[in-house]
DNA sequence: CTTGCATATGTAAACGTTTACATAAATTGT
DNA sequence: ACAATTTATGTAAACGTTTACATATGCAAG
């Protein structure tokens, strides 16, 4: 491979005026330029960003730390970094922790050892050690799908509490009193905590009494939902709604009822989290909180790479979250 | 921050000595190697993996490029490639094209730039320019989801064909005689055309008329399905079933049945392919063809790190795909 | 104790850029 | 045509590792 030194020679130049016609051609002269381009040409060069990184101390690269790229709302966020990424030329290493917080860790090392200029982390414990060391050692990070309202972490988040409120609050409007939650392990995501502490007040601040029995903690995953579901309705007295605090779950929830027999939504009515592409498109339609994922991405992005550059003072961002009422929840029979 | 030789001033010993606690502590005596080992704590050294690029001319970093994240199935196989990267210690920079061959161009040269030790391809256009540029230049790459049998570059992928075929040809010995096809654009995916060549075989195998109307191309998406299917069945002779060249497509269709009044599936059989994990969970089940995703991104990983490693020659792999029967076909009407 | 050998450590160049600084060349005004 | 200024180019060090090679150290056998 053919280096900046080769081109020189071949142009009769110096290695700076190669390097300037690749990073600030309008410094060079017209011929100059001419003759360097004509080498490059020649001898097929090809830069190394590797090596600009090396002595400019920066990538030009970011990581991307997400539980797992097999659940849509993650896929969204991540295109919405990547096509801000994209745009300012900056490079995307995507890592996933399957919520295991080892896993975090290392990746958080082995990206920066590999020099990342940041970090974008869905982290499984944003309160843990990880994220301490990376704010003590200043290293830039957003958080995403955060739940801190301040502190001194940057963070792009949604009002998980108010999420789950809404949910809920929608159910009991319908007339639910036996309403269920199924909810991803709390060890895991504290967003799924938070989901059910909205959850809890609101049934609270409707005088509905609160039912251990109809709290499941599962993985996030479509047979966790269906299997958790199917529990619950096993009960002497099963719940009439359930709020699942993410779409799969939800969409396992209706296959588990389903394989119960049941009718959708008479028999159960079910609230989502996430709005997932697909969830307007199955029967009944989900009714679900909407979060913003390709703008949360995207903002996050945005805030890292300002950060970075500018040095700027943490901001914690909190997004419009909604509930968007579909086909799959309805009114208590009888 | 501090590198190898603050350590090594702080140790007394010489930077190839660090470098080697760090590489190869068998190596070194104990005692050293306790020193050194103390010094990194102290100067809190963190390695630079950018800089050993540098010199050993390979970042452990692959590149990752496929259409779009927010397709599952794309997601799945992204999930295997980085499985495997990361169980041997690599990193992975993803990149979406969106189906458009610049933005694959000006990724492959984007992460050739950064050095990147090899790519994994789910190409827009694998016979094009850029595949062909790079097999000139003996970089190591492998083609996903890839069509083809044989050539100079290494591949992975299944039989679109046969996968074509099978689909339709379930859906004729159901007794189906009017059999759409929603395919994805052919210009953007020489899969989707194969999957048509293989219905179109199929069907003419079994005698029956191709009628060009029952062929849509769209984009690969849920809106796309549904508007096709909608199209194709307000026809006087509308079909009875039709062949979707992905899940996406399929469940749109599905929708666009049912917004149109249908029952599914007698009203409509529909076959998808990709067998997404959502498949399964909607009512009714979607009968699909089932590519091996997570496998093929896996195996495509390790053929990738052999073939940077080993200089291995070029292979083509075709896994089985295989057809799923559920609920969303059935026999036709009357 | 030596000698010889194996093993541990040190030396210094190399990797391909960028960039501060120095110098040379072009341009302007007189 | 010359000085003064602006603009273009060159020089060389720096970035943080690795590694071939040279040297030093430890150990076993005589």
């Amino acid at each position: 491979m053919s280096t900046i030194l080769d081109v020189a020679k071949l142009a009769g130049v110096s290695t700076a005026t190669v390097s300037r016609v690749i990073n600030s051609p309008e410094t060079v002269r017209g011929g100059t330029r001419k003759k360097v381009t004509r080498a490059m040409k020649i001898c097929n060069y090809k830069y190394n960003a590797l090596a600009r990184g090396f002595v400019t101390k920066q990538s030009d690269t970011i990581g991307l730390i997400i539980p797992t790229i097999n659940n849509p709302v993650f896929a969204e966020s991540t295109s919405g970094v990547q096509d801000y990424a994209d745009q300012q030329k900056i490079q995307v290493i995507l890592g996933n922790t399957y919520y295991r917080n080892e896993q975090e860790e290392s990746l958080v090392q082995t990206l920066r050892e590999k020099q990342v200029d940041g970090l974008i982390i869905t982290s499984t414990n944003p309160k843990g050690a990880i994220i301490k060391t990376l704010t003590d050692e200043n290293f830039p990070f957003v958080l995403l799908y955060s739940t801190v309202k301040k502190g001194d972490a940057s963070a792009v988040g949604i009002d998980n509490y108010q999420g789950g409120y809404r949910a809920t609050d929608h159910l009991v409007k319908l007339g639910h009193e036996r309403i269920g939650m199924v909810a991803g392990s709390f060890s895991i995501s504290d967003r799924s905590f938070h989901r059910w502490h909205g959850y809890r007040q609101c049934i609270k601040d409707h005088g509905i009494a609160y039912d251990k029995d109809l709290l499941a903690q599962t993985d996030y995953s479509l047979t966790g939902g269906r299997d958790s579901v199917k529990k619950m309705l096993s009960y002497k007295k099963p719940p009439t709604a359930v709020f699942c605090s993410n779409d799969f779950l939800a969409l396992g929830a209706m296959k588990g009822a389903r394989e119960l027999g049941l009718n959708l939504p008479q028999d159960l009515s079910i609230v989502g989290f996430d709005d997932i592409p697909i969830a307007s498109y199955v029967i009944p339609e989900l009714t679900t909180i909407r979060q913003p994922a390709y703008e949360m991405g995207k903002l996050g992005a945005k805030l890292l790479l300002q950060c970075i550059r500018e040095q700027t003072k943490p901001v914690q961002l909190m997004l419009e979250s909604s509930l968007i009422i579909r086909g799959s929840t309805t009114g208590v029979p009888g």
